[in-house]
DNA sequence: CTGAAAGCGCTTACAG
DNA sequence: CTGAAAGCGCTTACAG
């Protein structure tokens, strides 16, 4: 790595020209009215010398860095949600940016000095990426750095999360027009109410309430619980079953819980789809494993994760407060028939 | 992002003494006979001016950027490999490193524009993760670039791959130490053989064969392939149950088979780990949804990326071509019992 | 149409 | 014991 780099200056040298005209040809820099025939000599040198400009000189004057930073919370070990990371790399390559990656775990009041570190190296903006989507208290930011988060939202910033109301409410859909009137629900629950808990799941909630009212109907059982793993998805068929409910469909609250529920339906030996259709919202990749395969809504992991860097770095900078929302699409599989 | 920053000049001009001063107080150098007093004043003033030190320029001076380029090809994507990430993080952050990451999916050949753009950057040094072990093919580096490569190998570089043959042995010993000796294997493939598709394959492959050799055993039945997915665990099942086969132990190629398995075990009636034990490779999260939980060898990506940065920023560089094997511990769940 | 020079904020060899 | 100055490789205001 040390091999005396090549400089403008060299470039100069060979093309028999100042630096300044060396930068300005390539730069590309237009309305300069350097010969055509000065700008060739200086494009063959720099070509001969095979020279590539120095980003640190460079950012050293002019205070850009073309780089971001990315902090996220467990992104890179949570199931799914890693996929996040690929969206923000992808965008960022797509416009030439490099990506500064740091992820602080559950300690939450690590984000102040990761900030700062990121900061005093000069990031063009900063990215937050979070797990679940859960409001968070951001370290007091210079108000002129350029912040979007993605999958949370905090006082005053731009936000990106997944569009839950209008997801929820196509889940139901999907399972009335299948033809379903008596469903169950497994995984409501009050505690995700507090919006450092989650923002998203409420928004979930009404919007399954609201399409189930307006075709007027009401869950014919429901299985509270917030902590959505196999266990919950289990317990809950077993006892929504054990209780002697009456459902064709089961709307669970995500795919760990349909999981569950599957096991459980077997178990009694009911059949999905044809005894009961599950639908589920997530799509990690376990819901292609189970049998039949999951249909589910889609958690747009990667393509927050892109939209973001488009964000960030567009002209002009996102309106602070706002929320973007990201489509969750239906992703249909095999565990819902028309009855 | 503006605002003037605060430089050392302006800390001199405070402390009422020169940069240099203030230079060598800052960056703690010995020797350097400063007066206590002169130092206790620059350290006060920098305080009182919040100075942090410009890493931009500190870089361009020393040609050191105290960061390293990650670059990986399916990482963020792949379930559970993305833990990878989070070892290359925290140790990168426990040595005031920052780490940059590119990730290239399956386009090999944009390595080297990748690579250029990180050498560019000044990295102080090149890590290259992927998502399953195999040998790549890197383009010339200089050779003075300090490069780890995390589950792949490539000529004339140092490596860290899993420990498979010892893993493999150990699985098979883990059911041996419990009784079994009628033992049945699903997903040996001799496709495998070829490098460029995986180096640690063969060698788990040869792991179990010395184990089961050494106790005097070979397996009662076998069904191959390399698609190592759910499907491949039930038809494999399904077959060596058809034909016949009579174990009392099931060894796995990886979770997602033994999945596959424990569904095609099911459905014919019989139990995990009553009637068949089962032994895996992997651990991803979908080890502990399985009922009972699997017993598994685990792939150690975090510690692998942890491994792989502290390597690469130690005082000696690693041999090149070397390989570093870190353990798969056993993680005993209950998907095994004596016999 | 093109060049000389200043300056971004550091580090370090040199001088005293 | 401490300071003045050069230089890393750029970009840009200014001069001609």
């Amino acid at each position: 790595m040390k091999k005396k780099r090549i400089s403008q200056a060299d470039v100069a040298r060979e093309a028999g020209v100042s630096v300044t005209t060396v930068n300005l040809v390539l730069n590309g820099r237009q309305n300069t009215r350097i010969s055509e025939e000065a700008a060739e000599r200086v494009r063959l040198a720099a070509e001969k010398l095979n020279y590539s400009t120095d980003p640190i000189a460079r950012s050293l004057r002019t205070g850009q860095t073309r780089s971001l930073a990315f902090i996220s919370d467990n992104v890179t070990v949570t199931r799914y949600a890693s996929a996040m990371i690929r969206g923000v790399l992808d965008a960022a390559e797509a416009r030439g940016y490099t990506v500064l990656m740091a992820e602080i775990g559950d300690h939450l009041e690590r984000q102040g000095s990761i900030v700062e570190s990121m900061l005093e190296r000069r990031v063009d903006g900063l990215l937050f990426g979070f797990m679940s989507a859960r409001k968070i208290d951001l370290p007091a930011l210079l108000p002129d750095t350029r912040t979007i988060l993605i999958n949370a939202t905090a006082e005053g910033l731009p936000s990106i999360l997944p569009a839950e109301h209008e997801a929820g409410t196509a889940a139901v859909n999907c399972l009335l027009a299948a033809g379903h009137k008596r469903i169950a629900f497994i995984g409501r629950s009050e505690k995700v109410y507090d919006p450092y808990l989650s923002v998203t799941i409420p928004r979930r909630y009404a919007g399954i309430d609201e399409a189930m009212q307006a075709a007027g109907l009401s869950f014919v059982a429901e299985f509270q619980g917030h902590e959505w793993e196999p266990e919950l998805g289990y317990e809950g068929t077993l006892r929504l079953l054990d209780d002697g409910a009456k459902f064709t469909a089961l709307l669970a609250a995500n795919d760990r819980v349909a999981f569950g529920a599957y096991r459980a339906l077997q178990e009694r030996g009911l059949t999905v789809p044809g005894d009961v259709a599950v639908m589920s919202f997530d799509d990690e990749q376990l819901a292609t494993y189970l049998h039949p395969q999951l249909t589910t809504m889609r958690l747009p992991y990667r393509e927050m994760g892109y939209l973001g860097v488009e964000m960030l770095l567009a002209d002009a900078p996102t309106e602070p407060g706002s929320e973007t929302l990201v489509p969750m699409p239906l992703v249909e599989r095999s565990s819902i028939i028309r009855r």
